[in-house]
RNA sequence: GCCCCCGUAGCUCAGUGGAUAGAGCAGUCGCCUUCUAAGCGAUUGGUCGCAGGUUCGAUCCCUGCCGGGGGCACCA
């Protein structure tokens, strides 16, 4: 029985007891909550439903909740039902009712997890979205991680997401990328304002490689080819990293495109065409105050230049136009003050900007090394980068890392602690006990036990057993939930404890037989509960672009 | 000045109105003669920044204040 199985009960008994005359109430789709109890002696569900009906019904919630108990009892499934403290519900479930979860979750398998609850969205998930003009930083890191764990969350929630990285392959931060280029691959210094990172020596001299002919070209044309050649090696380079790093796009979108196709004209079309452009001294505006921003924005400037401003805006209407009912932009803090504006831009459009579109922040992420914070500047070049993380600490604890945590409120790492690969990190702890399962199994196959195609799920009474069991049938609720709150975190909270719950598991309950004994009856369905756990850590993990490993 | 994020155990952080506020690390004490001890058990540790308000009930929602971080452009 999951926990759904449970809210379908309750709301029948809630219906039977107001038939019954017991109280009046009038229940709405999402009225009845039923939550997995904190304190085992609660049960192995609660739901706080009598006290919220207990207003409108004009009765006592212990008076209430005793009419609904009366009527839960009768189900089948339900063991036991107490009314306790100022009017909870705690369910305790019949063995074989929970014992069924281990099944249902092998069963689907892979599936397990994915609901339909996002089902019918189309959704285009912009992130990262790094000029080409260096490497990925730490702040991008973040994003990459937490950012492809929401785009993994959103698809098995059932929407249909398109994860897209936006090129910045135009404006005059390309110009000075290419001055530095050059600068470095002539040996003379670096214009003040231009990249400084030891990285653009590096880039001048795979450009010069790459077409050993730049160095005779007139300074003009040489510049041109600098930048051009500069960009093409460093956005590859950043598709390899991001590659790498499991984090995968579905569109690189060109701002240089977004001008050629006619994207910007059209979308300035439909801004005027909405009425919230004027021109003023000049220059054309769009009136962004009309939807509360505190001062209109140029999108040309008087010289007839287009600002930043302008592509950004024609930009949110072009993905409008490629059919996505819902653009989420994933920022860095630095953006933050950008998220008023492309609210704006949306009503500007003539869009709802509390559904159309959706700006999350990604707060600082601050590294701490032997007790001193590592410093990040991109255009000085005391950098970490992605690449320099994955290769102090691993794919796995750097996703895990920064996944764990919401986006949304800054976060330390102590990059001595990461590095360590101790237990301190709890990816290890979590794909510890997938190694474990799977070392479990292999010994079971060693011994010639194959699980039972009909086992007694009823023998899984075990107080640890139907803590698990619980566990495991909450990770649907889990996924969705991460999915609609935008907060992959919460899978990997949910695999700790998921985790630490197998663990305690593990220790009181032995699986396999010892020594010579036959397997018996609960030896399947201990099977059948640890197949179940490994699926849903192993999906869980997937979720967040970390591994299951087999052994440790 | 205006806007955003944050303030919860010694440290790093969970906790989208419910019962006795949690985890990891750090500290203390235990558990390997059989499935991975990268594990488990026990224990120490809190005026949830402060003050009001809403509610049957507030760490959570609202208002004000205090403290820390970030941001304001006819830049990109």
């Amino acid at each position: 029985m999951t926990p759904d199985d449970v809210v379908v009960l309750i709301r029948d008994a809630v219906h039977r007891a107001v038939a019954a005359g017991d109280f009046v109430a009038e229940l709405t789709d999402d009225a009845v909550v039923v939550e997995r109890p904190k304190s085992r002696e609660h049960g192995d569900y609660t739901s706080n439903i009598a006290l919220r009906l207990a207003k409108s019904a004009g009765k006592p919630p212990r008076a209430i909740a005793d009419a609904i108990a009366k009527a839960l009892i009768e189900a089948d499934g339900i063991a036991s039902v107490d009314v306790a403290g100022p009017g909870f519900l705690n369910l305790t479930l019949a063995a074989d009712s929970l014992g069924v979860i281990a099944r249902s979750v092998v069963e689907q398998g892979r599936a397990y997890g994915t609901s339909s609850t996002l089902a019918g969205q189309n959704i285009n998930l912009e992130f990262i979205s790094a000029n080409p003009t260096g490497p990925l930083h730490l702040g991008h890191t973040r994003w990459a991680a937490v950012g492809d764990a929401i785009g993994r969350v959103l698809t098995a929630a059932g929407a249909q997401v398109t994860r897209e990285f936006y090129i910045n392959d135009r404006g005059v931060q390309m110009d000075l990328f290419a001055a530095s280029l050059q600068a470095a691959a002539s040996g003379e210094p670096v214009p003040a304002n231009g990249y400084h990172g030891e990285y653009i020596a590096d880039l001048a001299a795979q450009v010069v490689a790459a077409e050993p002919e730049i160095t005779r070209l007139n300074p003009q044309d040489q510049l041109l080819a600098f930048r051009e050649g500069g960009y093409r090696v460093q956005l590859a380079q950043q598709q390899q990293v991001l590659d790498d790093f499991g984090t995968h796009f579905d569109v690189w979108y060109s701002e240089r495109y977004l001008h050629s196709s006619g994207a910007v004209e059209r979308g300035l079309n439909t801004l005027k065409e909405q009425g919230h452009t004027f021109t003023e001294d000049g220059a054309l505006w769009l009136r962004t105050t009309d939807f509360g921003d505190d001062k209109d924005r140029v999108l040309i400037k008087s010289d007839g230049e287009l600002t930043y401003f302008a592509s950004d805006t024609a930009y949110y209407v072009d993905k409008r136009n490629r059919g996505f009912d819902v653009c989420i932009y994933l920022l860095g803090a630095d953006h933050h003050g950008y998220v008023g504006r492309l609210r704006t831009v949306a009503a500007c459009a003539g869009d709802d900007p509390e559904s159309n579109i959706e700006v999350l922040i990604g707060q600082l992420v601050k590294i701490m090394r032997d007790g001193a914070e590592v410093r990040l500047s991109k255009r000085a070049g005391d950098i970490v980068t992605l690449t320099d993380f994955v290769a102090a600490a691993g794919v796995d604890a750097v996703r895990y890392s920064l996944s764990r945590y919401p986006a949304d409120s800054p976060l330390t790492l102590d990059l001595g602690l990461i590095t360590r690969r101790s237990p301190d990190n709890p990816v290890f702890y979590v794909q510890y006990a997938h190694a474990r399962l799977s070392s479990l199994q292999r010994n079971a196959a060693e011994l010639g036990i194959v699980r039972a195609p009909e086992p007694n799920l009823a023998l899984l009474n075990h107080e640890r057993e139907a803590d698990l069991l619980g566990a495991l049938a909450e990770f649907p609720r889990v996924v969705a939930s991460a999915a609609n709150l935008r907060h992959p975190h919460r899978v990997a909270r949910y695999l700790e404890e998921l985790a630490g719950i197998y663990h305690r598991f593990y220790d009181a309950c032995r699986v396999l037989p010892m020594g010579d004994e036959p397997a018996t009856d609960l030896t399947h369905a201990r099977l059948w509960l640890c197949e179940a756990t490994r699926v849903v850590l192993s999906n869980g993990l997937g979720l967040l672009g970390v591994s299951a490993p087999e052994r440790m």
